[in-house]
DNA sequence: TTTT
DNA sequence: TTTT
């Protein structure tokens, strides 16, 4: 029976996407991402980066487009897809396979301090809500924050998982 | 031997995600995801939208600020974490528990049209490349269009995987 | 849009399965997982076990009869499939939900020495190695299938998990 | 920041696992997975195999020999692992990269009726119900250990994959 | 309780 | 090059 082949990565872009069209007027973006594994070194005692996997992505259509408007090279990002092999033939002439990912979902990473886009506007047409500059002010809103920890309750002040 | 419990769900924010901080400072976002799985239904021969399942999830630090600057109900995301048990106490007093998600990953999906955030500046500071216009024009670039269909080569006009 | 659930977990069956027969002679096995997840402690400079997760899993048809047969509690297993809301109704009539995962694959680790199954027969007819100690007969135990199906019936009536 | 890459993949061996010990005693599986997806064709209305992926899988110590004598050629197993890229000199001596999966968990899949392996013995040393056709006899064949180390060594040779 |  |  069939198998189901879908996995995620995270990585960040080696360059920015490329993005093309089929002749019948598809959008196609290409993108290769740096997937860098995180050891822990017993020997040094601490943590390293382990080697990087190189691997090409394709997406299509809409999301193509979106890919192409919306990331860049050094982008940190959520790939799901499916892992293909793709056959060629290299310079001597002998037949080839790779390994790429046909992307399904890709999101930019809101992990760290920098990666903080505009919210998207989900109406019809695509504008966004006016901003006037409104990026990381990264301060606890007052109301918020009071409210929160005035409680007795609710989250505790546990370290978080990593 | 210990385990490794990460997972990653694609789902849509039902609300707004909920910022907070806790005492000591440190920012954490609260947001639950809809995801709903897709089955094929082989009595009407249609696909049909699954029970969707309802995940609580929580982030931590500056990736909870970009949450709540960046995410709204309705959005779609990926999001990548550990299920975690809580345990509670309900108004009766027993002691109960649910699975939540710890998220160490999390981005807006670019899935879709109107999914279109202006490109992130990743210089220190956080500022972003002046944009005059550029959103979501979808059309081919006429350089890119033209060098890439004129080839034979390349990627071919088959149809996408989905 | 729909999405894709399928999630993949490494864990121990913390019992034996339970395997059961709806009204229509399908067979389910009820089992469930602790994950354990590793962390690093920072300030100890070593691993240690994190919170243990436990996850209800459940399975149908010939997988549910073939996990009853060959996993016990303890064993170490490999299981990926769909996180599901259920609800039920607490012994104080409230409604409640618990999220569950419905394995579509499951597999007994090989990763420690001790995990050494037969080989497996994959001819025509799944005869398999002759078996003194009776498992595999893969019939109902009378005990289970009358208690179980006695009752007024079907699936959905079995307790919520924990 | 570092990823994490592992991923979850299901799929057939293409051919027995073939083991070998490094010179300086480790055991180290080889073995190819074909991964075929199921798409369901719009067009024909029904579903169909996509094309099928070959993942060459690399897995070492205790889970290498315990793969060496559980899986054969057709065996439907779950892996867990992360994704490396092989580097290697081809024929004509051009330098070139592979994707591989280095294995962490692998399970033979019980889905299927002829998936019925006995009961592991999970006592501690190991011992397993006894066995007289000659299963896990778990020792290096003398003909591939030999073949292997007497080469000028290491791991680090073995021929590129397909 | 969300959703191309 | 596998496969309920």
């Amino acid at each position: 029976m069939a198998n189901d082949t879908v996995i995620t990565i995270v990585g960040n872009l080696v360059a920015d996407p490329e993005l093309r069209w089929t002749q019948s007027g598809m959008a196609v973006a290409n993108f290769t991402l740096a997937s860098t594994p995180r050891t822990f070194d017993r020997q040094a005692n601490e943590w390293k980066d382990g080697e990087a996997l190189f691997l090409r992505c394709s997406i299509w259509r809409d999301a193509a487009e979106n890919v192409a408007e919306s990331l860049e090279k050094g982008a940190r990002v959520i790939v799901q897809g499916r892992l293909k092999q793709r056959s060629y033939q290299d310079r001597e002439g002998n037949q080839r396979t790779s390994i790429e990912l046909d992307v399904e979902e890709v999101g930019p990473s809101l992990r760290y301090a920098t990666a903080r886009p505009q919210k998207v506007d989900r109406r019809q047409g695509g504008q966004r809500a006016p901003q006037q500059q409104g990026y990381g002010q990264g301060q606890p809103q007052q109301g918020q924050h009071a409210g929160w920890t005035d409680q007795q309750g609710g989250y505790d002040d546990t370290p978080p998982p990593f």
